[in-house]
DNA sequence: ATTTGGCACTCACCCTGCCCGAGTGCCAGC
DNA sequence: GCTGGCACTCGGGCAGGGTGAGTGCCAAAT
């Protein structure tokens, strides 16, 4: 266990890290910080933080810097969550507020989270699964191929065009349209599966049994964690900020980040309720050992309808980020439960 | 008026640099491309060439490496497109077939896109008002809540709530819409606004005129350019790709990426038809000057409906881009006239 | 037992001077 | 108008020395 003092040693590294980016030495320590010892003493605390791996030098007579383990224990236990100024809480809602639709609300949120946090943002497109139909809607754009719409409660409009094995009628059409409404409006989408299994044997044409097992296998189709799942990206441009070392660091992290599987993976990962922070190796993908990403859930009702968060350095300021992004996830929630 | 071997010499340069991204100097030209003539000839020939602005020496006693015009004088004379191989097109075939609704064809081209030139690939969604209406849905939400619901032949789907003055009855509402459908369904977006102008007063009900006044209103203002222009991008990884001194211009170059204004004022500049090459500093915007902007029209029919393009160094290869782009938009059009 | 001051040591970093070679411009000759 | 020769320039790479921040260790003080 480490004395109260050495942990004030660390944290005291780390937030002298963060802000200026550089190894950080005993002397510097004491004069930016009243620890009331002298620079040996805290020599000697830095040789048992660096024994049980919480800092490390980066090659000898430098100073300390911490390592992720180092960052993990500052998370965990020195340091809280920051609460946001009033001039940044009246940011959040003017941005967000004016929204027209989702696209909109997503859109200005990863804007707004990267301009916060000054990090790369990243938010998640409310899941389909986790969200109740408000409508479904069945077109004919001809007389054997229907457009299928899904409409959520957080606004998500998806569409998928479908070929059907027969030409389908007016009237059965809009008989479908009524019965799959009637069925599934006000539910959540999960629990689709089981509401409408068995809509085909109710229809009495052989033709139109075919045409709406079609209808309903897209509709299912659809509902499946590959298409379901959509993310926006922004602020990009703050990877430039990442250290002086950005030129090697950037182009994994890039790649990752256009990888959406990867992106999606990450934050599936995340704690479904609270926020969550993965620092550096923490992190599965390779391309981003050298970050760290702070993830929170957000949602209409109690419930997470999906997630958001950001990807920046692992030297990065915790408690404001952590901050940052718990106050934004919260108020889109808001704005999502509003329309 | 250059010499036909000046133009020849400067063709040289801007192949090998582009090539070796190192200054070319005399003698490796003469080595390299058979001129027919000795490295000094050569060097009178650059002298000339560099008097009249083609190409310039980063420094004295280094090699030369084009300019802005030097590009521009290449791609408007010196060069052609290159025809895309066959493995290339069968890429693009089955890359691009197979996506199942208009945000995965967007998605599957700025990835084809990017990997084929290797450089960052901005697709435009296909506008609004050019493209032909499919079908126009109203849906209840609540009774004073409508959602308006637009939906393109090129399979784009947007959707607005509109909160209503007053509430609307189901039959009415039924009325609207098919009244609505019959007067725009297979009509240009561009010529709504004419097509409905009339609607609200063949409506008896004081009430519901207004509620049709709002549902226009809000109808006309989705098709305004400026919420109608929607845009993706992928391939900013190959941005580190960019030269020896990235570090300096990635900056600049994301941030122009992450304005979509920026990008679409610049997609907006470009011809309506045929191939547009921005060079360097003709790119109105700052941080774009030296970028240059490869775009061109696509669309399901005769007529462009939006564009697509890459964004990469000034230092690029002109013809391999220009004919990847010009492959990926004809095969774009053919899958959105199939749908 | 912990803290402290002292001290020798170690490197990264910076600055300097140096050489090398690619590339140039110019000129005289073909 | 082309060519070969020649002197010149200048960036890049390499070696060497000085500087200073930072360390580890030890013996003395608390």
């Amino acid at each position: 266990m480490l004395s109260e003092r050495r942990l004030e040693v660390l944290r005291a590294i780390v937030q002298d890290y963060v802000g200026t980016e550089e190894p950080v030495g005993s002397k510097a320590l004491t004069e930016r910080h009243k620890l009331g010892v002298s620079p040996a003493t805290v020599r000697n605390d830095m040789a048992v933080l660096e024994e049980e791996g919480y800092i490390a030098q980066p090659h000898t007579s430098a100073g300390r810097i911490p390592t992720d383990k180092g960052y993990r224990l500052f998370v965990d236990r020195l340091a809280g969550v920051k609460p946001l100024s009033t001039p940044e809480r009246r940011a959040i809602h003017n941005f967000l507020d004016g929204a027209v639709d989702l696209d909109d609300v997503v859109g200005r949120t990863v804007r707004l989270l990267a301009q916060l946090t000054r990090q790369v943002a990243v938010v998640q497109y409310p899941s389909l699964t986790r969200s109740t139909v408000r409508h479904v809607e069945l077109l004919a754009l001809a007389p054997a191929r229907l457009m299928l719409v899904l409409i959520t409660d957080t606004g998500r409009v998806e569409q998928r065009v479908i070929d059907c094995p027969a030409p389908f009628g007016e009237t059965s059409l809009a008989d479908l349209r009524a019965r799959l409404n009637s069925r599934v409006v006000g539910r959540r989408f999960a629990d689709v599966p089981q509401l409408v299994q068995d809509l085909p044997e109710s229809f009495e044409e052989l033709e139109d049994r075919a045409t709406v097992s079609t209808v309903l296998a897209t509709l299912l189709e659809s509902l499946v964690e590959e298409h379901e799942e959509r993310l926006m990206i922004g602020g990009t441009a703050n990877l430039t900020r990442f250290g002086h070392d950005f030129p090697l660091m950037i182009r994994p992290v890039l790649e990752a980040l256009e990888e959406q599987v990867v992106l999606l993976k990450l934050l599936g990962e995340a704690k479904e309720s609270g926020m969550t922070v993965r620092i550096g190796h923490e992190n599965a993908h390779e391309g981003l050992s050298s970050t760290s990403v702070v993830s929170v859930g957000y949602g209409s009702g109690g419930e997470a309808v999906a997630k958001l968060g950001v990807v920046g350095p692992t030297r990065m300021d915790y408690p404001g980020t952590m901050g940052a992004v718990r106050a934004v996830a919260r108020y889109v929630g808001q704005i999502l439960a509003e329309s």
